[in-house]
RNA sequence: GGACAGGUGGGUGAGUGGUUAAAGCCAACAGACUGUAAAUCUGUCACUCCUUGCGAGUUACGAAGGUUCGAAUCCUUCCCUGUCCA
């Protein structure tokens, strides 16, 4: 067995080789995190969190995070570094990600990027546009600009910068105030791409689990039922207690948002099961749609604790590191 | 056995003689997404064909008949379901 190193090869004055990189996507439940440990202990990689909600600390079981004692010795970053109470962004997060894994690079180690925030990763991977944070008056204003004319967000948006307008549908009022933030806060239109700060430096591949979508919505029930009868409902119970006001942002997540309503008495747990197991399904439904725009991810089908995946996974790493050479 | 009520497209449920291939909702399917992204939003949704048009044809509202220029809508019989009375 050979032993990988991320360590670019030659001298230092060679010319530049970059450290490598690999991401793996997927619908959720179609074992990311599986191959991701599988990976980082045949290549000495290190698991980077790209999931919006896997950030949170104290949301766990509804998560499906990786608990810590399964973990097998791999170093994960990015997991449990918010309160429930912090709004995060993908801007925000591209930066956190970029450092880490600029550490785990430092080290000669194999950064895993391992998620199924689409958004997320393509800020990391890609960049985000250099605009201005949000600014919660101007989005109230904003708001009920719509709310007192609707439809107007869209006009005032087609009148200040058509070509984003033309992109965005009417209705979407969230993206929408964005865009308008953006444009009023800069004074200026915000050009297409030019803006983005690229992210150079790494080679990476991009692995992307395609199971069946049959079994995959067969197993997603099942993780939901487990979740309901493994404890999502205390979960809630006890960040309500610690003092969270279910107002937060993980609180409109799946699972999350049936187990509190269950727990406020609103909804049955049969009732918040159901609902959770068809949301879930949608949500996979909605990041195959994402990911599968992106001609990078190289698809391997299946799910990331098939044996003949995790062969295909490893091959695919292994000619990377040639290529990379 | 009797009295009511009812049987509509994958589900629910409107429609009670013509602009109804049949509202709305749900599911399903497809998609968008430049800082809330597990969010937000959109499209399609009987079948076939083409000159892709507010196009043509076919089939469809339990079944079979009937009335009518025209029926998911009216009439007859039958089948089935629910509630109540025996």
């Amino acid at each position: 067995m050979c032993a990988f190193t991320n360590e670019p090869l030659g001298t230092k004055s060679s010319t530049g080789v970059n450290p490598r990189l690999v991401a793996i996507a997927g619908p959720t439940g179609a074992g990311k995190s599986a191959l991701a440990l599988d990976l980082a202990e045949e290549f000495h990689g290190e698991i980077v969190n790209c999931d919006s909600l896997q950030l949170y600390r104290g949301f766990d079981i509804g998560t499906s995070k990786t608990p810590p004692g399964a973990r097998r010795g791999i170093p994960h970053h990015l997991f449990d570094i918010l309160p429930a109470s912090r709004e995060f962004s993908a801007g925000e997060y591209a930066k956190a990600a970029r450092a880490a894994i600029g550490e785990i690079a430092a080290r000669a180690s194999l950064p895993i990027v391992v998620g199924g925030s689409g958004f997320y990763l393509r800020a990391l991977l890609e960049g985000l546009p250099e605009t201005p944070e949000r600014d919660a008056e101007l989005r109230a204003k904003l708001a009920q600009r719509e709310q007192r004319r609707p439809g107007s967000l869209h006009r005032l948006l087609a009148r200040l910068e058509p070509a984003r307008a033309r992109r965005i549908h009417e209705r979407d009022i969230q993206k929408l105030i964005r865009a308008l933030e953006i444009r009023i806060l800069m004074r200026q239109p915000v050009l297409e791409r030019s803006l983005a700060t690229p992210w150079r430096g790494y080679s990476i591949l991009k692995l992307g689990l395609d199971p069946d979508r049959a079994p995959l919505y067969t197993r997603l029930d099942e993780r939901v039922r487990w979740m309901f009868t493994s404890g999502i409902v205390e979960e809630v119970r006890r960040l309500l207690a610690e003092g969270a006001t279910g107002g937060e942002k993980p609180f409109e997540s799946l699972g999350y948002k049936q187990a509190l309503a269950h727990v406020r008495g609103q909804t049955t747990l049969e009732e918040a099961i159901a609902s959770t197991q068809l949301e879930t399904r949608r949500y996979a439904k909605r990041q195959w749609t994402w990911f599968r725009r992106d001609p990078e991810v190289r698809w391997l089908k299946g799910f990331g604790g098939d044996a003949a995946v995790r062969q295909q996974a490893f091959g695919a790493l292994q000619s990377f590191y040639k290529t990379c050479l």
